[in-house]
Formats: C-alpha cells, sequence, structure tokens
DNA sequence: AGTGTTATGTAACAAATGTTACTGCATCCC
DNA sequence: GGGATGCAGTAACATTTGTTACATAACACT
C-alpha cells in the first residue's frame, strides 16, 4: 500500500505521516454506484482518494437528491472529517461514481494527526476550503444559472472526473442529479445537441466542446 | 476589550489565549449596514463577532446577489479563515445586518495559535464545519423549496437574527437577499399574509407565528 | 422472429416565476 | 398646499420549469 500513498500524497504529507497512514489505514477498492456514505449514518473512517472519482450528494426528507460536488484523487471528504472531529452525523450520500481505490483512516488518528503533523493540519484545512468553494459553486449554479446552462456545466463537470467525453447515463440519472425530471433533461439536450454542444445516442451523450 | 472577549469567548479559549487576543486584536464597532468585506478583496484580518449580526452574501459577475447564511455571537467567518490560511481573494461579501461589535485578529496570529492551542483549532474546524452546514442548508433552500417557502425560511431566520418578529426592510431589499424580483415578493408577502403568516405594513414586515 | 422492457422523443398542458406597466399612497421637502 | 420621490399593490403577459400521456426506437431474452 505504502507505494500507492506515496504516489499520491508524497508531496503533500512528511515521510513520518506517510508510514503512520501506511501501518493504521486499509486499502478499499469500490465499483462504480458503490455507496460509501449513507445519510444520517455515523462514520468510523475517513478516505482518502487514490484514484476515482466519488459524487457527493445531498438528500432531502422525501428522499429527492441533488448533487453537490464530485471528489477527485488527492481529495478527501470534508463532512467526514467535520463529521468526525465534531462526532455528528452524516448529511450527505457519498457514491462512487467510477471504479475507485481508498484508503481509510480510522477516526481516532484524526485528531492525533492534527496535533502532531503540520501537512495533516493544513490538509484538513485546504479540504475544508475547496469543500466550502465548492457548496458555494453549487449554489451559484443553482441560483444564478437556468437549467440549460447547469446541465451543460454538469456534463462538462462529468467529462472532466470521468476524464472521457462521453458520458454513460441516462436522462433520469442525469435529472435524478440536477433535482429536475427526465422529460426537462430530453427536452433540453435536444436544445443543447441542436446548438451542437452534444450528441445523443442511446445510454451515452458525447460533449463536443469540452 | 479583554471584558468583552471574556463574555462571549471564554468557556471557548484558553486564558493564555483570551490573554494573546487582548494583546493583538482591535475592537471594532460598525453600524448597521457597513460592507465588512468585498468580493475580491484580500483580507489582513479576521473578524470574531461579540455582538450583532453579520450576512454573508454572494454575488455572481452581473452583480446579482444571494444571501448564504448570517453569522452572530460566537461565530467568525469562514471563508475569511480560509482565504487567510490559503491566501486566496475572498469569494464572499460581508454586510452587517444589525449594528455589530467585533474585534479583529491580524492573519498572522492564525497560523501560529493553530499550532499552539488546541481550542484555537478546535474552534476553527468547528466554524468550518458551522459554515459547510449552512451553505449546505441554503442549498436545500434554493433546490428544495419554492419561492413562498424560502420566504417564509428567511423571515423567520431575519427574526431570529434580529431578536426582533418586526423585519424593517422593503420588498426590494428583500428580493435582493433572495435573488428575485420585488413584485414577486410583494405577491408571496400578500399571501403569506391572507394565510395569516405575516403582518405587513408600510417598511416593515411583521412575522405572526415565529 | 416475437415479446417484453427500457430509453428517448414529443405534444399538450399546468404551475411557478419573471417582467412590464401602471396605480395609489405615504412621506419629505419646498 | 403642491410637487417630487420611494414603496407597495396589482393586472397582464412572457418564460421557464414541471407533469401527464403517449409513440417510437433500441435492446435483451427466448
Amino acid at each position: 500500500m505504502i507505494q500507492e500513498i506515496k504516489n499520491n500524497y508524497k508531496n503533500l504529507f512528511e515521510d513520518e505521516l506517510l508510514e503512520e497512514i501506511n501501518q493504521v489505514g486499509t486499502f478499499k477498492e469500490v465499483p462504480e454506484g458503490f455507496e460509501l456514505i449513507k445519510p444520517g449514518s455515523y462514520i468510523k473512517s475517513m478516505p482518502l482518494i487514490i484514484s476515482g472519482a466519488i459524487k457527493i450528494l445531498r438528500e432531502d426528507n422525501d428522499g429527492d437528491e441533488l448533487l453537490l460536488y464530485f471528489l477527485e484523487r488527492g481529495d478527501t471528504c470534508a463532512m467526514t472529517l467535520s463529521c468526525c472531529l465534531g462526532h455528528h452525523k452524516s448529511e450527505i450520500k457519498a457514491i462512487a461514481e467510477t471504479d475507485a481505490k481508498l484508503i481509510m483512516v480510522p477516526i481516532e488518528k484524526m485528531e492525533e494527526w492534527t496535533t502532531k503533523y503540520k501537512s495533516w493540519r493544513n490538509f484538513v484545512f485546504d479540504s475544508y476550503h475547496k469543500r466550502l468553494i465548492e457548496a458555494i459553486e453549487t449554489i451559484d449554479s443553482i441560483a444564478f444559472l437556468k437549467m440549460d446552462d447547469r446541465l451543460l456545466k454538469y456534463l462538462k463537470d462529468k467529462t472532466k472526473v470521468n476524464q472521457d467525453n462521453i458520458i454513460n447515463n441516462t436522462h433520469q440519472e442525469i435529472a435524478y442529479d440536477l433535482h429536475t425530471s427526465r422529460v426537462v433533461i430530453s427536452r433540453l439536450l435536444k436544445k443543447l445537441e441542436q446548438e451542437g454542444n452534444v450528441k445523443l445516442n442511446r445510454n451515452n451523450i458525447e460533449v463536443i466542446h469540452i
């Protein structure tokens, strides 16, 4: 495992911390679609992402969903962090967007490292900063953009985290992420196709201008 | 100043830290409507709120606004924190919602205290956590609620931070905060009045069921 | 090939929100 | 008093988004 950690985190963490992570962390490989965190559950370990992407969703009381943001290599889940440190319940849902490799670190180590390693503190602060910015960008999208631009932004974000400008999702799946209806997505996708932004096929969408 | 600090932060910070804050911090009193942070500006000190309330807004490129959340006594601005620690530009705008008293702490001390005081670290982590939760609650409102419920929630939040169920704002001001138009707010307020939730007067709105 | 299932396309309509325009009413200032 | 100004009420209409219903196309399985 140590090599995986070093490849991805050696410029972030000092050797001693890398060694500790190697000793207490457990390597985990999850397939696309795997549910990593359920809303309302307590969390016993936090993930460091080695490869792949995780999507973080918000769910309301009626079970309606909304995509908050994606996590990628070198990221960690700020909500998990704050849940661990503050001993709160999870407020979000996490699903593997692609096959992913993670290192799970037990929460007991978190506070200890916060005191012990400056690089860990900075990593944690930086994660919070990034997630706050991303949450605010999500607010920007919902508040200031119309659905067609939100959709285009969503498609572009997807091509980025999947490193593939073919998106293998149904219109219904996209509708869930954007919290709207399938018909609306079909309608707008057709418009985007006519404008030359995407090419539509069954079960997949090709994004033209990335 | 030391007394003001102690009154508001003594259960959070150890005496030694309180003493440091007293030495390096500057006391600041601002009137309602005062602009504390402009978007795009660099920040040289962070505020600890002693009394009053601050509203945090997001502004898009066209100058359109949206209320993110309020800060109250014992709070600090997480965006300021992360701007200071990460040396980024401000992503938000901060306006005094009421007359407010603050202690401004120079940013150089922030990192130092992060290493030195456990209580400061916890305060910073906790601030991030709260703000992330509030940003996500704002997302909930925009994504899952219709404008009438958003408006009612807004009015209730306002009565809470102002500790007064009379709201002294014009419909236009409310429209800016919720990023909609004055006519929409007037229409919905009238509906809320008919439903018995508010009582409308000139320049002020009385919230009935808090 | 035949059948059932799923994904997509589309029309027609409903509801929510945004826009424009105009009115009346306080308040302020002279 | 009389005019200017800012705020609120409301109608009429446009646009965006949501909903229902149905048709067609692709695919999966036998």
